[in-house]
DNA sequence: GGTTAAGCACACAGATCGGTGTACATAGCG
DNA sequence: CGCTATGTACACCGATCTGTGTGCTTAACC
């Protein structure tokens, strides 16, 4: 009672380090960036006394490749395994999951180091997340699905990187970009009627089908 | 002769301070990053005293600012004030200048603090950019310029900031979507003939006439 | 030649960084 | 119970960080 309050469910602030400290990392890397959230400043906010860190994990390096591996390990599954969504409504679903700066973009920005595991693992999971892209392209029917695939991948990296500079959210340019590309590539049958005029300007929502049937707008980590 | 090496045109390392200075700051920040970069290399790197750097800058945060400031104060007048291009040729003749990840992205992503000089700077910095699309645009005679400004842009940042997580250009990928939108976006009699069909898929030139007249694959500093 | 501004050398400050060593407490489990 | 895993407390390390204080040297200009 001295010391050692316990949490809610008696978990003691004990016991749960691992957990604890990468939901911290996450939140700080998130909010302050990697480089600027230290060691001591982690310990505190996740309640771990810095030794047990360094049982858990070699080095900060360390930790943050396992927040990297923990983000998103399956790619957006509430976007991409929707059973409920059109090939065509998944690929436009992806852009409706607003969100602060990518981490994996963040990791490799904020990571001087090409070799260092967090941007092997950045790199390994824009490869994936492009290729689930071009799975679902080549679902829908595009005749090249791997440009697509890489063409829209590109267009959430620019949303990202773009949002962080202006301060402004710019998902819904790429979202419209992404409906003109999608369109295109689609066989014109596949295309649902008043989707293929003028995209809507730029701002507001430009995935009509998508985004009734699908709103992710899910409070992610990011 | 002791000390106090004489340079090739005897500005014998001192005199020229603050160009160095700069000239050092805007290496090291591009090849190492921001906050990876100590004071101490920088002033040896730049041949001169830290109180020297001192007397120039109130601190590193100044400096980097005012690297920022004369990275591209005139944004790409090669490429936008050039004269022998038609408008819809310099909207595409911006995805020909290869860079490293650009210096505002990376400020942006690097620095926390949304209110840091720098980050300020980056923010007019792009406002200004995607300006100089618009207006070209607008000089093309496209129906909605502001919009295609902002998506060119969009695609440049993503451009910037995908190959730096994956490790590869893809601006190729970028010019392919850019080549869409514009000769989607213009009055179909300024399209030059064999620029409406696919899009040469990703990879190489897509910008046919402006590759021609206007290779700006130019050394730039970033 | 003499003045002045610019630059230099160098020691040093205070903070923070990532990381460790040591000894103790506790929870879970046989 | 007693053993072992896990976690804690806390001091401490060397390195590095941005930034200063002080005194000297030198280039440029009148």
């Amino acid at each position: 009672m001295t010391k050692l309050d316990k949490g809610p469910q008696g978990l003691r602030r004990g016991r749960g380090a691992r957990e604890r400290i990468v939901n911290a990392a996450q939140q700080l890397f998130r909010d302050q960036g990697i480089n600027s959230t230290g060691i001591d400043q982690l310990c505190a906010v996740a309640g771990v006394s810095k030794r047990t860190l360094y049982q858990h994990f070699t080095g900060k390096d360390e930790l943050i490749a396992e927040c990297l591996r923990r983000f998103d390990p399956n790619i957006l599954p509430e976007v991409f395994d929707s059973t409920d969504l059109t090939p065509r409504e998944r690929l436009l679903a992806a852009f409706d999951v607003h969100a602060p700066l990518c981490p994996f973009i963040a990791a490799a920005v904020e990571i001087p180091d090409p070799g260092h595991s967090a941007r092997l693992y950045a790199r390994d999971y824009k490869k994936a997340f492009a290729a689930r892209l071009t799975d679902t392209a080549r679902e829908a029917g595009v005749a090249n699905p791997e440009q697509l695939g890489e063409q829209l991948a590109l267009l959430l990296d620019g949303a990202s990187a773009r949002s962080r500079v202006l301060n402004t959210e710019t998902l819904a340019t790429a979202a419209a970009i992404a409906a003109v590309l999608v369109d295109k590539a689609l066989p014109t049958a596949a295309v649902p009627r008043g989707a293929g005029g003028n995209p809507s300007a730029g701002t507001g929502r430009v995935t009509d089908a998508a985004t009734s049937s699908a709103e992710v707008d899910a409070e992610r980590g990011w």
